[in-house]
DNA sequence: GCCCAGGAGATGT
DNA sequence: ACATCTCATGGG
Protein backbone atom coordinates (compact mmCIF):
# COMPACT_ATOMS: atom_id res chain seq x y z
CA UNK A 1 0.00 0.00 0.00
CA UNK A 2 2.86 2.27 0.98
CA UNK A 3 4.78 1.34 -2.42
CA UNK A 4 1.90 2.07 -4.52
CA UNK A 5 1.00 5.58 -2.44
CA UNK A 6 4.74 6.07 -3.12
CA UNK A 7 4.92 5.49 -7.16
CA UNK A 8 1.52 7.28 -7.50
CA UNK A 9 3.50 10.52 -6.49
CA UNK A 10 6.42 9.80 -8.47
CA UNK A 11 5.51 11.30 -12.30
CA UNK A 12 7.15 9.03 -14.66
CA UNK A 13 10.42 10.58 -16.88
CA UNK A 14 9.45 12.61 -19.07
CA UNK A 15 11.67 11.87 -22.35
CA UNK A 16 10.97 14.26 -24.82
CA UNK A 17 11.66 17.28 -21.83
CA UNK A 18 14.25 15.70 -20.09
CA UNK A 19 16.52 14.42 -23.45
CA UNK A 20 15.59 17.06 -26.06
CA UNK A 21 13.45 20.31 -24.48
CA UNK A 22 15.31 21.13 -21.46
CA UNK A 23 18.38 21.58 -23.54
CA UNK A 24 21.26 19.27 -21.30
CA UNK A 25 22.24 17.31 -24.45
CA UNK A 26 21.70 17.89 -27.98
CA UNK A 27 22.09 14.47 -29.70
CA UNK A 28 18.72 12.81 -29.19
CA UNK A 29 16.22 12.04 -32.08
CA UNK A 30 12.86 11.62 -31.26
CA UNK A 31 11.04 9.40 -34.61
CA UNK A 32 8.59 7.26 -35.04
CA UNK A 33 10.62 4.51 -33.05
CA UNK A 34 11.24 6.50 -30.40
CA UNK A 35 13.66 8.82 -28.73
CA UNK A 36 17.30 7.28 -30.14
CA UNK A 37 20.69 7.99 -29.34
CA UNK A 38 24.10 6.53 -29.96
CA UNK A 39 24.96 4.89 -26.02
CA UNK A 40 28.00 3.46 -25.51
CA UNK A 41 28.49 2.65 -28.77
CA UNK A 42 25.60 1.15 -30.11
CA UNK A 43 22.00 2.68 -30.35
CA UNK A 44 19.35 3.08 -27.75
CA UNK A 45 15.61 3.29 -28.78
CA UNK A 46 13.37 4.62 -25.83
CA UNK A 47 9.33 4.92 -25.78
CA UNK A 48 7.49 6.76 -23.58
CA UNK A 49 6.03 4.69 -20.52
CA UNK A 50 7.79 1.96 -20.84
CA UNK A 51 9.91 0.83 -18.26
CA UNK A 52 13.74 1.28 -18.26
CA UNK A 53 15.59 -1.58 -16.53
CA UNK A 54 19.44 -1.08 -17.90
CA UNK A 55 21.61 0.32 -15.38
CA UNK A 56 23.34 2.42 -17.50
CA UNK A 57 20.58 3.76 -18.67
CA UNK A 58 18.77 4.02 -15.51
CA UNK A 59 21.61 6.19 -14.60
CA UNK A 60 22.21 8.41 -17.48
CA UNK A 61 18.62 9.31 -16.88
CA UNK A 62 18.58 10.01 -13.18
CA UNK A 63 16.12 7.66 -12.53
CA UNK A 64 16.83 6.45 -8.78
CA UNK A 65 17.08 9.78 -7.08
CA UNK A 66 14.06 10.88 -5.64
CA UNK A 67 12.98 14.47 -6.86
CA UNK A 68 10.19 14.52 -4.84
CA UNK A 69 12.76 14.35 -1.83
CA UNK A 70 14.79 17.60 -3.79
CA UNK A 71 11.65 19.54 -4.39
CA UNK A 72 10.30 19.33 -0.71
CA UNK A 73 14.17 21.07 0.41
CA UNK A 74 13.33 23.91 -1.64
CA UNK A 75 9.75 23.94 -0.73
CA UNK A 76 9.80 27.03 1.33
CA UNK A 77 10.75 29.41 -1.86
CA UNK A 78 7.88 30.09 -3.84
CA UNK A 79 9.60 30.34 -7.70
CA UNK A 80 11.12 26.90 -6.55
CA UNK A 81 7.48 25.25 -5.84
CA UNK A 82 6.26 26.81 -8.69
CA UNK A 83 9.63 25.70 -11.30
CA UNK A 84 9.12 22.03 -10.04
CA UNK A 85 5.24 21.70 -10.39
CA UNK A 86 5.98 22.88 -14.15
CA UNK A 87 8.57 20.60 -14.82
CA UNK A 88 7.09 17.02 -13.96
CA UNK A 89 9.52 14.63 -15.12
CA UNK A 90 12.31 16.24 -15.86
CA UNK A 91 15.31 14.77 -14.75
CA UNK A 92 19.29 16.09 -14.54
CA UNK A 93 20.85 13.57 -16.94
CA UNK A 94 23.94 12.23 -15.42
CA UNK A 95 25.89 11.56 -18.79
CA UNK A 96 29.19 10.61 -19.64
CA UNK A 97 31.55 13.79 -18.82
CA UNK A 98 32.95 13.83 -22.13
CA UNK A 99 29.52 13.91 -24.08
CA UNK A 100 28.88 17.04 -21.97
CA UNK A 101 31.96 18.72 -22.42
CA UNK A 102 31.93 18.07 -26.09
CA UNK A 103 28.07 19.68 -26.32
CA UNK A 104 28.56 22.55 -23.86
CA UNK A 105 32.13 23.88 -25.69
CA UNK A 106 29.81 24.25 -28.88
CA UNK A 107 26.54 25.91 -26.61
CA UNK A 108 28.70 28.92 -25.95
CA UNK A 109 27.19 32.02 -27.08
CA UNK A 110 24.65 30.08 -29.10
CA UNK A 111 21.20 29.28 -29.45
CA UNK A 112 19.83 25.50 -28.62
CA UNK A 113 18.44 24.82 -32.53
CA UNK A 114 22.07 25.95 -33.30
CA UNK A 115 23.79 23.67 -31.09
CA UNK A 116 22.05 20.73 -31.66
CA UNK A 117 22.50 21.01 -35.64
CA UNK A 118 26.22 21.88 -34.75
CA UNK A 119 26.15 18.38 -33.06
CA UNK A 120 24.42 16.94 -35.44
CA UNK A 121 27.11 17.67 -38.20
CA UNK A 122 30.22 16.98 -36.24
CA UNK A 123 28.61 13.44 -35.26
CA UNK A 124 27.85 12.73 -38.93
CA UNK A 125 31.63 13.82 -40.38
CA UNK A 126 33.49 12.38 -37.05
CA UNK A 127 31.42 10.03 -34.69
CA UNK A 128 30.37 6.44 -34.76
CA UNK A 129 27.15 5.12 -36.75
CA UNK A 130 24.56 2.90 -35.11
CA UNK A 131 21.25 1.88 -36.38
CA UNK A 132 20.61 5.02 -38.68
CA UNK A 133 22.24 7.21 -35.75
CA UNK A 134 25.41 9.06 -35.19
CA UNK A 135 27.08 9.14 -31.95
CA UNK A 136 28.76 12.12 -30.88
CA UNK A 137 32.52 12.18 -32.18
CA UNK A 138 35.83 10.91 -29.49
CA UNK A 139 37.90 12.87 -28.55
CA UNK A 140 40.31 10.98 -30.61
CA UNK A 141 38.22 11.76 -33.92
CA UNK A 142 38.32 15.48 -32.98
CA UNK A 143 42.11 15.56 -31.79
CA UNK A 144 42.80 14.94 -35.60
CA UNK A 145 40.50 16.84 -37.47
CA UNK A 146 41.64 20.39 -38.58
CA UNK A 147 40.14 23.58 -37.80
CA UNK A 148 39.14 24.77 -41.52
CA UNK A 149 37.07 21.49 -41.46
CA UNK A 150 35.30 21.94 -38.36
CA UNK A 151 35.04 25.85 -39.57
CA UNK A 152 33.46 24.35 -42.40
CA UNK A 153 30.62 22.41 -40.64
CA UNK A 154 29.58 25.89 -38.71
CA UNK A 155 31.54 25.40 -35.27
CA UNK A 156 33.44 29.23 -35.92
CA UNK A 157 35.60 30.37 -33.60
CA UNK A 158 34.96 27.54 -31.51
CA UNK A 159 36.69 24.90 -33.55
CA UNK A 160 40.51 25.56 -31.77
CA UNK A 161 38.81 25.05 -28.41
CA UNK A 162 37.14 21.62 -29.81
CA UNK A 163 40.67 20.40 -30.84
CA UNK A 164 42.85 21.48 -28.29
CA UNK A 165 40.31 20.53 -25.76
CA UNK A 166 40.33 16.77 -27.48
CA UNK A 167 44.14 17.06 -27.29
CA UNK A 168 44.13 17.49 -23.91
CA UNK A 169 41.53 14.59 -23.38
CA UNK A 170 44.00 12.53 -25.52
CA UNK A 171 46.86 13.35 -23.73
CA UNK A 172 45.05 12.00 -20.20
CA UNK A 173 43.10 14.82 -18.84
CA UNK A 174 41.82 13.09 -16.09
CA UNK A 175 37.94 13.11 -16.91
CA UNK A 176 36.92 10.36 -15.51
CA UNK A 177 37.99 11.95 -11.83
CA UNK A 178 36.38 14.71 -11.95
CA UNK A 179 33.28 12.95 -10.10
CA UNK A 180 35.16 12.29 -7.22
CA UNK A 181 37.25 15.05 -6.54
CA UNK A 182 35.71 18.04 -4.19
CA UNK A 183 33.53 20.44 -6.61
CA UNK A 184 36.39 23.49 -6.46
CA UNK A 185 39.23 21.31 -7.89
CA UNK A 186 37.07 19.96 -10.81
CA UNK A 187 35.65 23.24 -11.58
CA UNK A 188 39.46 24.50 -11.52
CA UNK A 189 40.42 21.72 -13.51
CA UNK A 190 37.62 21.97 -16.16
CA UNK A 191 38.69 25.73 -16.64
CA UNK A 192 42.38 24.99 -17.45
CA UNK A 193 40.95 23.87 -20.72
CA UNK A 194 40.42 25.78 -23.67
CA UNK A 195 36.65 26.91 -24.63
CA UNK A 196 35.85 26.12 -20.78
CA UNK A 197 34.73 28.97 -18.65
CA UNK A 198 33.22 29.09 -15.76
CA UNK A 199 29.38 28.31 -17.05
CA UNK A 200 30.44 25.94 -18.92
CA UNK A 201 32.55 24.19 -16.93
CA UNK A 202 29.62 23.98 -14.07
CA UNK A 203 27.34 21.90 -17.05
CA UNK A 204 29.87 19.66 -17.54
CA UNK A 205 30.05 19.15 -13.65
CA UNK A 206 26.21 18.94 -13.53
CA UNK A 207 25.24 16.93 -16.36
CA UNK A 208 28.33 14.77 -17.08
CA UNK A 209 30.06 14.49 -13.57
CA UNK A 210 27.25 14.02 -10.69
CA UNK A 211 28.13 17.15 -8.97
CA UNK A 212 25.06 18.23 -8.03
CA UNK A 213 25.68 21.45 -6.21
CA UNK A 214 27.03 22.85 -9.33
CA UNK A 215 24.90 25.94 -10.38
CA UNK A 216 25.57 27.02 -14.27
CA UNK A 217 24.47 30.18 -14.84
CA UNK A 218 23.80 31.76 -18.39
CA UNK A 219 21.89 34.80 -19.69
CA UNK A 220 18.29 32.94 -18.42
CA UNK A 221 19.60 32.13 -14.97
CA UNK A 222 21.15 35.23 -14.32
CA UNK A 223 18.32 37.29 -15.03
CA UNK A 224 15.96 34.75 -13.08
CA UNK A 225 18.72 34.96 -10.13
CA UNK A 226 18.20 39.50 -9.96
CA UNK A 227 14.48 38.75 -11.09
CA UNK A 228 13.42 36.63 -7.61
CA UNK A 229 16.59 36.22 -5.38
CA UNK A 230 17.68 39.98 -5.55
CA UNK A 231 21.16 38.92 -6.02
CA UNK A 232 23.44 41.23 -8.29
CA UNK A 233 27.31 41.15 -10.03
CA UNK A 234 29.15 39.07 -12.20
CA UNK A 235 27.80 35.40 -13.72
CA UNK A 236 30.89 34.32 -11.08
CA UNK A 237 29.67 35.70 -8.48
CA UNK A 238 26.03 35.03 -9.21
CA UNK A 239 27.09 31.07 -9.64
CA UNK A 240 29.07 31.61 -5.90
CA UNK A 241 25.57 32.64 -4.45
CA UNK A 242 23.40 30.43 -5.71
CA UNK A 243 25.68 27.42 -4.73
CA UNK A 244 26.36 28.64 -1.24
CA UNK A 245 22.32 29.62 -1.10
CA UNK A 246 21.06 26.45 -2.38
CA UNK A 247 23.38 24.08 -1.49
CA UNK A 248 23.96 20.17 -2.62
CA UNK A 249 21.31 19.93 -4.93
CA UNK A 250 21.10 23.75 -6.28
CA UNK A 251 22.00 22.49 -9.87
CA UNK A 252 19.20 20.16 -9.59
CA UNK A 253 16.68 23.40 -8.56
CA UNK A 254 19.09 25.03 -11.86
CA UNK A 255 17.45 23.35 -14.10
CA UNK A 256 13.82 23.57 -13.20
CA UNK A 257 13.97 27.28 -12.59
CA UNK A 258 16.02 27.34 -16.43
CA UNK A 259 13.48 25.39 -17.83
CA UNK A 260 10.47 26.97 -16.37
CA UNK A 261 11.90 30.44 -17.16
CA UNK A 262 13.06 29.73 -20.75
CA UNK A 263 9.49 28.17 -21.51
CA UNK A 264 7.59 31.21 -20.14
CA UNK A 265 5.79 28.92 -17.64
CA UNK A 266 6.90 30.78 -14.73
CA UNK A 267 7.18 34.44 -15.95
CA UNK A 268 10.53 36.75 -14.57
C1' DG B 1 20.49 47.13 -39.78
C1' DC B 2 20.23 45.62 -34.43
C1' DC B 3 19.79 42.17 -30.67
C1' DC B 4 20.05 37.68 -28.81
C1' DA B 5 21.60 32.90 -28.05
C1' DG B 6 22.75 27.66 -21.83
C1' DG B 7 30.10 32.44 -23.10
C1' DA B 8 35.02 32.39 -23.36
C1' DG B 9 39.61 34.47 -24.22
C1' DA B 10 42.62 38.38 -24.43
C1' DT B 11 43.79 42.65 -22.85
C1' DG B 12 43.99 46.62 -19.92
C1' DT B 13 43.09 48.64 -15.42
C1' DA C 1 39.15 41.23 -9.15
C1' DC C 2 36.45 43.98 -12.73
C1' DA C 3 35.17 46.08 -17.36
C1' DT C 4 35.48 45.90 -22.35
C1' DC C 5 36.19 43.97 -26.81
C1' DT C 6 36.15 40.37 -30.19
C1' DC C 7 35.09 36.00 -31.66
C1' DA C 8 31.03 32.87 -36.02
C1' DT C 9 26.53 32.01 -37.09
C1' DG C 10 21.60 31.98 -37.57
C1' DG C 11 16.95 33.68 -36.22
C1' DG C 12 13.71 37.22 -34.68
Amino acid sequence: MMNMETQRQIPAVDLRLTLIDAAQCFHWVETERGFGAVFEGSAVWLRAGEDVTDARLRRYLDLDRDYSAIAGEYADIPFAREAFAACPGLRVLDQPPWEALFSFILSANNNVLRIRSLVYALSRAYGPEADGLYGIPGPEALAGATEEALRALGVGYRAPYLIETARAVCDGFPLDELRDMPYEEAHARLTALKGVGDKVADCVLLFGCGHAEAFPVDTWVAKLLHAWFGMHGSRRHLARMARERFGTHGGILQQFLFHAVRTGAVKL
